[in-house]
DNA sequence: AACTTTCGGGGTAACGTTTACTCTGTTCTG
DNA sequence: CAGAACAGAGTAAACGTTACCCCGAAAGTT
């Protein structure tokens, strides 16, 4: 910078000035001092700005465990909406070891982050309190488990999109609706069947606690799930899955009986992660808009460390129906007997 | 760090000499020391250190876009190689466009990176160049499409990947293979189908070119090849794709006309990514050490920033066989024909 | 005409470390 | 016992910015 104030013929203190757009710079001169920062091909250094300034334009990603659905979405928005800003990502897995989480909270401390984006399950968020406590900025991703928390999170209409997707497997003529739902302690995994039931009652169509059973969030669940609802005297025409992986789970099910989707046995799931389009068939599923939901968790960020106000605390995104090849009118005939 | 010098009655100096573990400190003076920053919970400042010692501890993983398969098994070995080595992990992705990559390339000039770890298909290398101009250390991951080059690269054993699934679908019983390439013009892509040559010729088995068809890497290529293979006078019993999300697309096409795998079609992959074993049925596939990869990856990298010579410069880890639920000796009896 | 405001710009002191160098004593060596 | 060698600890100068305060001149105000 010393060499670039030199070459333009001004004090150090006119080119910071030019280079943050701070006010008390003559147009000429500015643009002088532009021209040579140009020529000289000259970059901020980082570690100094980061010194004086006490930010370091860098924010962290907190995650489990990336698992390739869900998260890989959400990152794709985090990522568009950084990209102009200036902040790079640090991505950080706690890899559920506490000590792995506690080096890295102690690291924060040093000012070294500017704000934190929190995607983790319902359970972790202990370290929620730890980032109040400091006063970081932070945003925490996807739903809940709390209604209402005291910091700011980001989701989407978990209750419409399970009354969206029962909804339109009633309008396919189906009444007897499988659901596979995540531990119903979760205020989420609630809201999902709650919208279920009421898709239901306004149809007029009895609920059959048969036909509701839960499960975790793994692949397996979905499994274990479809086989009992499968193995019913009288089973469902429709499974509505709990997400997009439990719904590949239903599919093994299905597909190790050979049960024909959507002929057969209609699915929809929920998530829309990037792989379901590469199911075979095509998984109809709900449609959580994960980029949206990244873009606008960094949006709040932003203005947090900008220390600005949110307008709300908690956003919720709408969640839409996406119709692929997975469902279908129910048909008359009874499903292949169990194997074996 | 003044704090902490007053209140162990010793100076900075002293103070840094411990945190870093430098001689000339007497060993009670040390223990003091650090007593006296256990207490106070001092951590150091990260801006600070970044400056008087060049070195931001953070490492850049370059990646064109998260795609949720091959990516995130090798981020998976980078986290955990990460975990304990005090850097931090940046993730970028450059979205194919050149000019949020001309951004990025800016900003590494100004040392606010150790290293970079280069996670990019075969054509975009470019960034090679300029890194090695600058000085800064970097490895990149996945096969290159030059069999050797002057910088680091990690891969791993692809013509025998493309050897062991050949033989397989050999050893159930298999003669019409049909491969699934990438562009033949890639290194990699090459060396796999001559793997694949090598098994039949082994075996005795004429190669039949109309069995051998080249596509890109992605899910609609699986698709396009797949209908090309079935609609042969005489069509393969078994398919081997390029990748796994090309096997995705072969089963769509199974799926759809009603092929069952692996009773009538055998189908095998390759990469092993997270979401095969979600497929149905589960996929048989190659197997590559991504974990391993992504851990080697760093490791390497590590090597190079601390100024250290590589024993090689380039390093293949092996492929393995993953046999899961997709491949079975073949059956006699036509194919279900085309369907419409 | 004298006074105040505004604007362009510079000087200097941090920010919190690390490190080259200096300064003490103490111990070893011949 | 003198001098060297050495260990323990401190001093002060960086590292490259930006914040704060200052100055002089031009413009506006009374």
């Amino acid at each position: 910078m010393a060499q670039i104030a030199k070459e333009a013929g001004v004090s150090t203190t006119t080119v910071s000035k030019v280079l943050n757009e701070l006010p008390g710079v003559g147009a000429s001169t500015r643009v002088r001092v532009r021209q040579v920062i140009e020529q000289n091909d000259y970059v901020q250094n980082h570690a100094a700005r980061h010194l004086r300034k006490r930010q370091s334009y860098l924010i962290d990603l907190v995650i489990m465990r990336l698992e390739g659905g869900y998260d890989v979405g959400i990152m794709h928005g985090i990522q568009d909406a950084l990209e102009e800003s200036g902040y790079r990502l640090v991505v950080f897995s706690t890899n559920e070891k506490e000590a792995s989480q506690r080096l890295w909270l102690r690291r924060l401390l040093d000012q070294s982050t500017d704000g934190v984006l929190l995607l983790l399950p319902y359970e972790q968020i202990g370290l929620a309190d730890t980032l109040m406590a400091q006063g970081i900025p932070f945003v925490a991703i996807g739903d809940r488990n709390e209604p209402t928390s005291a910091f700011p999170t980001i989701g989407s209409t978990i209750w419409l999109g399970g009354y969206t997707a029962t909804e339109y497997l009633i309008s396919l003529g189906h009444r007897r609706i499988g659901i596979i739902t995540f531990p119903l302690h979760l205020t989420t995994s609630r809201a999902r069947l709650a919208g279920y039931r009421e898709a239901l009652e306004r149809a007029g169509i009895p609920i059959d606690p048969a036909l509701i059973c839960e499960g975790s969030y793994l692949l397996g669940d979905g499994v274990k799930q479809t086989r009992y609802l499968l193995d019913q005297a009288d089973p469902p025409t429709a499974i509505f899955a709990g997400n997009d992986a439990q719904a590949a789970g239903v599919y093994q099910v299905l597909y190790e009986r050979n049960i024909r989707v959507p002929d057969q046995m209609s699915v929809i799931g929920f998530d829309d992660v990037m792989y379901t389009a590469q199911m075979s068939p095509a998984l109809t599923t709900i449609h959580q808009p994960l980029v949206e939901i990244g873009k606008m968790a960094v949006n709040m960020l932003l203005r947090l460390i900008a220390g600005q106000q949110l307008e709300s605390n908690h956003v919720e995104l709408a969640t839409s129906l996406a119709v692929r090849k997975s469902c279908a009118p129910p048909r008359n005939g009874a499903l292949p007997g169990r194997p074996g």
